[in-house]
DNA sequence: CAGCATCCCATACGATACTG
DNA sequence: CAGTATCGTATGGGATGCTG
């Protein structure tokens, strides 16, 4: 359908269009307290399917924001870590972070923050 | 279907929840540059129906990050504005914004930056 | 001018089961 | 362990036309 062709936009149209989505920002969020596997991964992120996880980190990968390292071993190990390019989103995501935080709390809405 | 009972959340989580989706994104970005029109929003905003422009807004303007202000005139005149919550965004938009500009440059991506 | 209503389609998302 | 495959649902979004 080539709507690639319609390529000019806008960055921060561009940016969202790389990190939205449901899942990315907990993704990014959670790999910017280090490496992790596949499997941890599935364990913070909670109500989120096998299929949506994989499927968002494809996309992370293939627009260069993630790591995949891959271990040939038995049982498969697989680690995911932030890119160069998206460690320089982490500024941005703890900022949001902290912007939701007090929005919480003024609201009064119960937050779960991960554990380290 | 109570889902919102549900409520314990990641604040990255609830943060994309009301920055995410297709255009909120540049609709702040454009807010951030001051107060504007709905038509003008619309001429800035190629591409968005006036369905999910006004969509958009008033989730926008629900989650209180937005102000609307509708004045009492033959025409109609409606203008929008970033509310203090929303104007806490900016420095991060910009962030995300130039972040992208790099990410464009680099990957030869010609970028349409809306003029002053 | 600033929208709302209606209809319709595409895709995002979800549940479950299975595999190298 | 780290995923696929398959199927079904739900939401997002587009086109068009109408209104106070």
């Amino acid at each position: 359908m080539e709507k690639e062709s319609l390529s000019a936009q806008c960055p921060v149209d561009y940016a969202f269009q790389r990190i939205g989505g449901k899942y990315k920002g907990r993704i990014l969020w959670l790999l910017s307290r280090g490496t992790i596997r596949y499997g941890e991964m599935r364990r913070y992120l909670v109500n989120v399917s096998p299929k949506m996880l994989t499927q968002a980190l494809r996309e992370l990968e293939r627009d260069e924001l993630i790591c995949r390292k891959v271990y040939q071993e038995v049982p498969p190990r697989v680690e995911y870590s932030l890119s160069a390019s998206g460690s320089l989103l982490v500024p941005f995501i703890t900022q949001l972070n902290d912007w939701a935080c007090e929005l919480m709390d003024k609201n009064q809405i119960p937050a779960f923050r991960p554990r380290k």
